[in-house]
DNA sequence: AAGCCGACCAACCGCAGTTTT
DNA sequence: GAAAACTGCGGTTGGTCGGCT
């Protein structure tokens, strides 16, 4: 199955195999339930966290985000996301949507990526001390950097364009660095995480740059996260299905 | 035991993009 | 180039289950 009829022949399947439902809901059975490549079980505090890095990128690009989870669906991770995380970020203090602490004044209604900061949060946005750390943990999630990282990257931008290009992609290079540590144990740049390695991308190898600024306010030394300076990301490491 | 309620999750729906004719 | 067919995606719905009263 998912071959002769099935994947790329959706139509045919339901006829072959006498069942009544349409091919488009056979193929949405199959990559949601029954395809054997599938991930069961409940999702891990990894998962959880790479979850939400991602959706603070991405949005609600649920395929996406489920083709750097091996295993788990679009459909899936919707769901976990609705009935878990978004319940676990209110709950620490932070907004699903726009993933800024709750009380913080409402930004412009376009699509934007705010990075964190190389000066600390202000302690009076992050609510009690009990969730202190909880709360530094997501607003660094969030702003792709690892609490633990000791040298400050960058400055607060601003809201950042998401204009993207395609480009060509990079290769697995063999002298890619090592991922860093973190207090937990090793781990990845959130670059690395996505599959960027390699890609300017990389925090392993930082770049002081410009970052492109909606703002018009000038240039800032940062990151070059995603290829936003140069205004090229590499898609298809994005895109895996 | 029965009813209510919330959580969970598979499936449906409509739209947009892509491919084929 | 246009129309039709197909595919993929994201939002939403509805059924099921378990906990609580």
């Amino acid at each position: 199955m998912g071959r002769t009829h099935g994947e790329g022949c959706w139509r045919s399947l339901p006829q072959a195999a006498g069942l009544l439902r349409c091919g488009k809901s056979c193929r949405l059975r199959w990559i949601n339930y029954l395809r054997p490549d599938l991930k069961r079980g409940n999702f891990t505090e990894d998962e959880d966290e790479l979850i939400i890095k991602l959706h603070s990128l991405l949005g609600n690009k649920w395929s996406l985000i489920a083709g750097r989870l091996p295993g788990r669906t679009d459909n899936e991770i919707k769901n976990y996301w609705n009935t878990h995380i978004r319940r676990k970020l209110l709950n620490r203090g932070i907004d699903p949507a726009s993933h800024r602490p709750l009380n913080e004044p409402a930004q412009e209604a376009s699509t934007t990526i705010s990075f964190s900061t190389t000066t600390p949060v202000k302690e009076e946005s992050l609510g009690s001390a009990k969730e202190e750390s909880n709360k530094d943990k997501i607003i660094c999630t969030t702003a792709f950097l690892y609490k633990e990282e000791k040298t400050p990257v960058q400055e607060r931008c601003p809201d950042l364009n998401l204009e993207l290009r395609i480009s060509l992609p990079c290769q697995n290079q063999p002298d890619h660095p090592q991922p860093f540590k973190t207090g937990g144990g090793t781990s990845l740049c959130f670059a690395c995480s996505l599959g960027l390695q390699n890609s300017k991308d990389c925090s392993c190898s930082f770049i002081v740059g410009t970052i492109g600024s909606s703002s018009g306010a000038g240039t800032k030394t940062g990151y070059d996260f995603l290829g936003m300076k140069s205004g090229v990301l590499d898609y298809r490491s994005l895109e895996m299905k």
